[in-house]
DNA sequence: CCGCGCTACTACAACGTTGTAGAGACGGGA
DNA sequence: TCCCGTCTCTACAACGTTGTAGTAGCGCGG
């Protein structure tokens, strides 16, 4: 059917290593006889067979990216800054999604191996602490996003949560919010985002010499939008007295937005609001949404760097950790 | 390093054959055999090696998916789409981003040989009538997605754009509107999505004993939000009368929402709106987004099941298309 | 008791590529 | 003049898997 170096060969009258100098620019071959070859090759229409080659060279130059759902804009947006950065660094990416369920986190986790890929980039959704041997398992170059939930052997890429939820908070203080909500804590949770970001929030509360109302934090188990509007209608519902709103996530803030608004709570007028992740959509939400920018194009480079090296070789370094630089995008939301 | 069939044979006392036949389920070995083979795989974590397997079958298990950018959330809908369809029978799919020029259109399509891919769905954007032959070059099965812009000898799997865009129109005509814009025509262009829509759009006014004004007619080039903000901007600054907008997808629609509610026009009271794509963010918008779900999905499903039958086989047989059902989705945006 | 079909297995080749070893020709320095 | 290094090219093996052909043993019908 198609070409092969064999036929390229008996065509242009060399043996087929000459061909494969040829197309990997071995510079000892004879001008004349790289002409012949590429004749032959156009003539053929030869494509190298990418099967065999990674057979030969024990590498797919390819890297797996695992998230829990594309249709998640923050994940979409972060599918694209990844493949961005992988094709520079000559890489294909191969998406991996995995549903709400560990079983389905740990199934994509494992096909990994079976895919062939030469590393993954993860995204920790639901596995915890008592996972860190699977992720041994996975047995191939691995970069963690997102927290850091494991004391695992692994490189691992994140923002500063901590210290980005405690600007976002002060920002709201220093617009004169007192009764500021966290929307999208995860009770008990200490080290995940949820837990990092509502540290950072108290510490901008008391900071500014107040107290933490239990009463204003507020948890969302997933931070997706429809959770955030659920629980926006239930804090009026039970009409808790509030000025500003820090939602842990962009969603989540969209998803409050709207009931906000639908229940005739002006913002910012009567409630500042502030999100996290810097969606491309938050510039067009009416009022647009001020928010943290993770640096989710540096945080998806810098990942993929970590893992190219790894792949090529520098093996057996200690797990590094990268922290990389938020900024606040003041928008409509905050600013009277 | 890892494990091959020949460690696992010697540590099972058997052949490499035998132990590929007990991973591949091959009936007639002796039970007693096939454990002690199970045992090895277990002992030494084998794994198959996906690139030799390749090789000897010439199937790759991937299929590609070609699209304009992920962070367009109709294309982030797609993808999940896709890859849950592709899932289901068997492969993994691997996602080639193009930019606004043709060259990295192009560039897409030339990769996936390079890649290995087995087949690949392709969402056409720039590429027109003149490039027919460019993608025969592909030299793989390929399925069409989006408009049939080229007479080649592809599978093509669409909307009803013509019908849609008529009951859209239809549908804000039904609700007293006279006056109403088509926001995202490609002025020129026939065949492509726009052209469709906007015969429908004509067909609908006509149908109701109206005549089409070309100053309602508007011009989108990009179909992104930013587009429709800016082409609505410029609506209401001409100070154009108009009671209804028929947007060409729901990006278009959700700019030119902001815009308006920005400038003091209700929605749906002064003007009803209606979009194209069901994207998930429109439940959301405020007022939620009147829109034309176009069985995305199914697209999908149906998309990877005719390039997954050519995969495998069918060859020969001559290019099927395949058109599917719209659904008119009604929110807030056209109801008073 | 021969021959046939079935079970259970093995040896070998092939998929298409690239690394290694080496051969022949040619030119330059000793 | 001779040796050595460089240029140009070739033959062969190997990457890990699976299809094909074949072997040996066993039971059963004629």
């Amino acid at each position: 059917m198609t070409a092969t170096l064999h036929d390229v060969a008996r065509a242009a009258g060399v043996s087929i290593k000459t061909v494969s100098n040829v197309i990997n620019n071995y510079p000892h071959v004879r001008v004349t006889t790289r002409e012949r070859v590429e004749a032959a090759i156009h003539e053929l229409q030869y494509r190298p067979n990418q099967a065999a080659r990674s057979l030969r060279s024990g590498r797919a130059d390819m890297i797996g990216l695992i998230v829990p759902d594309l249709r998640n804009p923050y994940f979409a947006e972060l599918a694209d800054d990844v493949m961005r950065a992988a094709r520079a660094r000559g890489f294909s990416v191969l998406i991996e999604q995995f549903d709400a369920d560990r079983e389905s986190e740990l199934a994509a986790l494992r096909g990994a191996r079976r895919r062939g890929l030469d590393g993954v980039l993860y995204s920790v959704l639901s596995l915890g602490e008592d996972d860190a041997e699977l992720l041994d398992e996975v047995g191939m170059p691995m970069v963690l996003l997102g927290e850091r939930i494991f004391h695992s052997a692994h490189d691992h890429v994140t923002m500063r949560n901590t210290e980005a939820a405690q600007a976002a908070t002060a920002h709201l203080l220093r617009g004169g919010r007192s009764r500021i909500v966290a929307l999208g804590s995860h009770p008990g949770e200490v080290v995940g985002s949820a837990g990092l970001r509502l540290r950072g929030y108290e510490a901008a509360i008391e900071a500014a010499g107040l107290t933490v109302d239990p009463a204003l934090v507020v948890p969302v188990d997933r931070w997706h939008r429809i959770d955030g509007a659920e629980a926006m209608r239930a804090v009026l519902d039970a009409g808790l007295a509030f000025d500003g709103v820090v939602a842990f996530n962009d969603s989540i803030a969209l998803g409050a937005m709207r009931v906000m608004l639908e229940r005739g709570v002006t913002i910012p007028d009567d409630v500042a609001l502030i999100g996290f992740d810097d969606l491309d959509e938050t510039r067009y939400s009416l009022p647009a949404l001020t928010t943290i920018d993770p640096g989710r194009s540096e945080i998806a480079r810098v990942a993929v760097d970590l893992l190219v090296d790894r792949i090529v070789g520098d093996e057996g370094d200690a797990p590094r950790e990268i922290l990389t630089e938020f900024r606040l995008v003041e928008r409509e939301s905050t600013s009277r």
